[in-house]
DNA sequence: GTAATTCCTCTAGTCACTAGAGGTTCAAGA
DNA sequence: TCTTGAACCTCTAGTGACTAGAGGAATTAC
């Protein structure tokens, strides 16, 4: 049995934000001691750092519940699983490159600005690839 | 001279979230024709587009001022841009380092299954089970 | 000139937390 | 057993970054 305590520690997840998915319904409301507090097993546990991974990747709650509803899934459900999966990875991949060229643009004004000050910082250039974007526009 | 709508169109950010963008300081107060509407010109655009990109990188705002605060820079200044950038550029080093580990692992579950449907999928346990992950959670 | 569209301000709502107040329970040590 | 301090409880309110809607004025296209 943990505490509130025992599972964020186990999960990196805080305390109220634990609490605060209980609310939601993403986790089961657990056993409770005599003193009204919480008490959870392995089961939540491993719920939770389900959460917490699924949160990492930048899934909204929704989608993590979806998700945590098809635990088990066999057959055709398993379609929707991999959706969800392949779109994360889509744009993880995109975010990755974005993120490279504005660390190009850094590096190039960090390298100049270690020499003399004759130059002009060019941020707003860091992006000047539009194909790789996200969005659509 | 945009409207405002014409910006929103050319960089994907809302017509709401420009306003907002403008009420945070983030865009400066643009030019209002006799009938109070607003009109940007192309140094508007240009930074609404950096914003948009550095928010789809998952900057908070407070940063992507800091690195606006960057264009231009010149001369003295440049002591200054030299700080920020670097700190930026460290975040910006760590963040790709996890989206990295996370891309692995989302590589790692949609590997798992091999798409046949006469199976049940071990995605959920992939997921939550923490032995499995190279990531630092 | 009129009708459709876009714009204006303002308020309030959303998501996913996060902090704080004020009080209760638990567990380790004397 | 008693005490004390950490951890727990509920509840309210605040945060960041939008997003939606009301009610009305300006602009644009025909």
């Amino acid at each position: 049995m943990y505490s509130i305590g025992d599972l964020s520690r186990q999960t990196g997840v805080k305390v109220p934000t634990i609490r605060f998915y209980e609310e939601k319904g993403l986790l089961a409301k657990p056993y409770r001691t005599a003193g009204n507090q919480r008490r959870y097993d392995e089961t939540a546990l491993k719920r939770l750092q389900f959460i917490r991974h699924s949160r990492d990747l930048g899934l909204p709650l929704p989608d993590v519940e979806a998700l945590l509803s098809l635990e088990g899934a066999q057959g055709a459900d398993l379609d929707h699983v991999h959706e969800i999966a392949d779109r994360q990875l889509t744009e993880l991949r995109n975010r990755i490159t974005l993120l490279r060229s504005l660390e190009a643009e850094l590096e190039r004004i960090t390298a100049a600005c270690d020499g003399t000050h004759d130059h002009v910082c060019e941020v707003l250039n860091a992006f000047g690839d539009h194909s790789i974007c996200l969005g659509s526009h």
